[in-house]
DNA sequence: CTTAGCACTCGGGGCATGGGAGTGCTAATT
DNA sequence: AATTAGCACTCCCATGCCCCGAGTGCTAAG
C-alpha cells in the first residue's frame, strides 16, 4: 500500500527534488525513459536503485512522472517540466564566448528594425539548436512619423513612409498624368502636417471612410496612396522564422507528419499570434505542451521573451521544440539576447 | 535468350512508346511500381499482360525501366524519365481557370520586383505542389542608376539606391557630426552624375581600391555610404522559397533525412547558384536525378524555367521534386509563368 | 528507512513462415 | 512471327512467435 502524501510537502523533499531534476536532465539529454538503475549509476546518489525506485513512484504519483509502460523507466510530465522550470533548474550561466557572439551580432552600424529581426532570429535559432520565431512590432499599432517622396523619374516616385518605432517602408508609385513629383511631394508634406502622430490603423479605417474625398488634392492619386497606406499594415512581414530545419535533429520529430504540424504551425501568422496573449511583458516565459492550448503543437513547448523599441515592449522571440527541450540553456540565451536586442533597438 | 536491339530505333515502336508512357504516368501518380498485370488492366492496352512483360523486358534492357527486385514492378530510370519528357509526353493545356488565376496575380499596380518574385514563388509552389525557388537578378550585375536621399532627422537619413533593372534597396544612415543632409544629398547627387551605368560589381571593387580617398567629400560619410554600397549585393536576398513543405507529402521524403537533404539544399544559396549554369534561355528545362551534378539530390528533380527584365535574361523559376514529378503540369504551369512574369517586369 | 532479492511485465529485435505480386520462360495458339 | 496461357520461381513483406533485457513493484531482511 503506497504511502500517503501531501502534495507540495513531499516534493520539497531534498531527495524527491534532485531525483526529479535529474531524472529530467538525463531525459532531455537522451530521449530515453530513464530507470532507476541508470539514475543511481550515472548520477552520484549514494543510494541504491530501489531507493530512487521508491522515490519515482512517488513522484508519479504526484503526477510529476509517467509511465510510457510498465517495463521501461519514467519521463516528465506536463506537471513534472513545469515543477522543474519554476523551481528545479539552476539558471545556466551562459559561455563568455556566446555572450561575445549576441554583443557581436548588434555591434553594427545603423540598421533598420527588420535588419535586427532577421539576425535575431538566425542567431537564436543557430544558438539553441531549436527554430525561432521572431515577431515585429504590428504595423497597426504604429504611429504615421513622415511621408516622403522621392522623384525617380517624371512619372515614376518612390514613397517613403516612417512610423514612430522607426519602421520604413518603401513603394514605387507611377504618377497619374499631369501630376509631376513636385505636387506630390507638395501633399506628401501636407498629409505629415495633418496626421503626423496617428494610428496607422486609424488611417486604415479614415481611408476606407473615403478620407480621399476630403483632402481635395488628386483624386485618383491620393486613391493610390491612401490605398497602399491602407494595405502597407498587412502586407508588413511580421513573422520571421529562423532554423525552422533546426526541428528534424530530435528523434521526436522522426515522423513527417508531425514535422509538418510544426512547421505549418511556425508558417501561420494567425497561429503565432495565438501564442501572444501569454507573452511576458519582462523575462522569459515557458509553455509546456498542454499549456499551449492548440493541439497542432500539443508536444512541443514554446519559450518566449519580449523585446523593447522606444522604451515600449512591442516584439517578441519565441523559440519552440520538443517538450524536452533545454530549458536552461534557452531561458539564458533568451534573456541575454532580449536584452541586447532592446538596447541596441534603444539606442542605448 | 532475349531478342538483339538496336536501341534507339525499337523504341521509336509504338507500342513500346506507348508501354513507356503509361507505366510512367502510372508511376507518377502511385509512386509504386508498376506491374504488367495493372498495366494491362488499367488502361485499354488490347494486349494480354504476357505481351506488357515482353515489351517491359526490352525496355528494361534499353535503359529506360528498373527493376527494385525480381518480383516487383518496374519503375522509370533516369533515361527513361528523360524520354518521356523529351518525346513522350503531350504538352498538357492548363484550365483556363488557371491561366486566369495566373493573369490575375499579375494585375496589379505598380509594385517592386520583390513583391513580383515573393508572389511568383507563393503562386508556382501552390499550383504545382511542389517547392518552388525563385531567383532575383544578382545585383552585382545591375548597373547604378540613381542615388537619392531623403532627410528623416536632422541626423538621419534614408539612403534609396535604384538600379537600371528597377531594383530599389534603401538604407537608413546616421550622420557624422558637420553634416546636414544637403551635403549629403549633393553628394549623392554628384556621385549619381559620376557613376550611373557603373556595374554595381564595379563599384564595390572600387570601394575596396580606396575610391573614397579620391572624392573629395567628408571621408568617413563616404566610407559609410560606399560600405553600404559594397554590401548591398551581397545582403539582397536573392533566393525567395516558396512551398517548402509542399516536399512532406510525397512518399519519397517519408525520411526524415531526405527531408533535410533537400530543404537544406533548397535554403543555400550557392547551391541553388550551382544549377544556374544550366538555366534555358527560353523555355523551360528539366534536369532529372543524376543529371543534377550534386550528390545532395540526386533523387530529385529540377524544372526551371526564365523571365526576363527590359527584355534580357536575369531571373530563373525552379520547381523541385521527387524524380516522379509531374512534368507535364510543371512544364505548362512553368511556361505562362514565367511568360507573364516577363510580360509584367517589361510592363507590357 | 534502506536495500537486496526476486517474480513479473512488457516492448522490441530476431527469425521463421506464408501469401501475394510479379517475373521469365516455354509451349501452345492464332 | 507475334501473342498468350500456363507455370515455376523469386523475393518482399506482413504476421506471428519467442526470447531477451530493462525495468518495475513487492517483500523481507538489515
Amino acid at each position: 500500500m503506497p504511502r500517503v502524501l501531501s502534495p507540495e510537502v513531499s516534493v520539497v523533499d531534498g531527495r524527491k527534488q534532485k531525483v526529479l531534476a535529474t531524472l529530467i536532465d538525463d531525459y532531455i539529454a537522451t530521449a530515453e525513459p530513464v530507470g532507476s538503475r541508470t539514475l543511481a549509476r550515472k548520477y552520484a546518489f549514494g543510494v541504491s536503485p530501489a531507493t530512487i525506485r521508491n522515490e519515482m513512484a512517488d513522484l508519479e504519483e504526484l503526477g510529476y512522472l509517467e509511465h510510457p509502460h510498465t517495463s521501461a523507466g519514467r519521463i516528465p510530465s506536463d506537471k513534472g517540466y513545469r515543477y522543474y522550470v519554476d523551481r528545479l533548474m539552476r539558471p545556466s550561466a551562459l559561455d563568455p564566448d556566446v555572450i561575445e557572439q549576441i554583443r557581436a551580432t548588434y555591434r553594427v552600424r545603423v540598421r533598420e528594425l527588420q535588419w535586427f529581426i532577421h539576425q535575431t532570429a538566425r542567431l537564436v535559432a543557430e544558438m539553441t539548436a531549436y527554430p525561432t520565431v521572431v515577431l515585429a512590432p504590428p504595423l497597426h499599432e504604429a504611429r504615421l512619423w513622415d511621408l516622403r517622396v522621392v522623384a525617380i523619374e517624371p512619372e515614376t516616385v518612390v514613397l517613403v513612409l516612417r512610423t514612430d518605432t522607426g519602421i520604413i517602408q518603401n513603394r514605387t508609385l507611377a504618377l497619374p498624368e499631369g501630376l509631376d513629383a513636385k505636387d506630390v511631394a507638395a501633399m506628401a508634406a501636407d498629409f505629415t502636417t495633418r496626421f503626423r502622430g496617428t494610428l496607422l490603423a486609424e488611417l486604415q479605417e479614415r481611408v476606407l471612410d473615403g478620407l480621399s474625398h476630403q483632402l481635395g488634392h488628386s483624386w485618383r492619386l491620393w486613391e493610390e496612396l491612401l490605398g497602399w497606406l491602407a494595405e502597407a499594415p498587412d502586407e508588413a512581414e511580421r513573422v520571421t522564422l529562423g532554423g525552422a530545419l533546426n526541428i528534424l535533429n530530435y528523434p521526436e520529430f522522426r515522423d513527417v507528419s508531425k514535422v509538418r504540424r510544426v512547421l505549418s504551425f511556425l508558417e501561420t501568422e494567425a497561429a503565432i499570434d495565438s501564442l501572444l496573449t501569454r507573452r511576458p511583458e519582462h523575462g522569459v516565459l515557458a509553455l509546456i505542451g498542454s499549456e499551449i492550448d492548440r493541439e497542432d503543437i500539443q508536444d512541443c513547448s514554446v519559450v518566449m521573451a519580449s523585446y523593447e523599441l522606444g522604451h515600449k515592449v512591442v516584439g517578441t522571440l519565441m523559440v519552440v521544440g520538443p517538450k524536452r527541450m533545454e530549458y536552461r540553456r534557452v531561458y539564458a540565451i533568451l534573456e541575454t539576447v532580449s536584452e541586447e536586442l532592446s538596447r541596441v533597438l534603444n539606442w542605448a
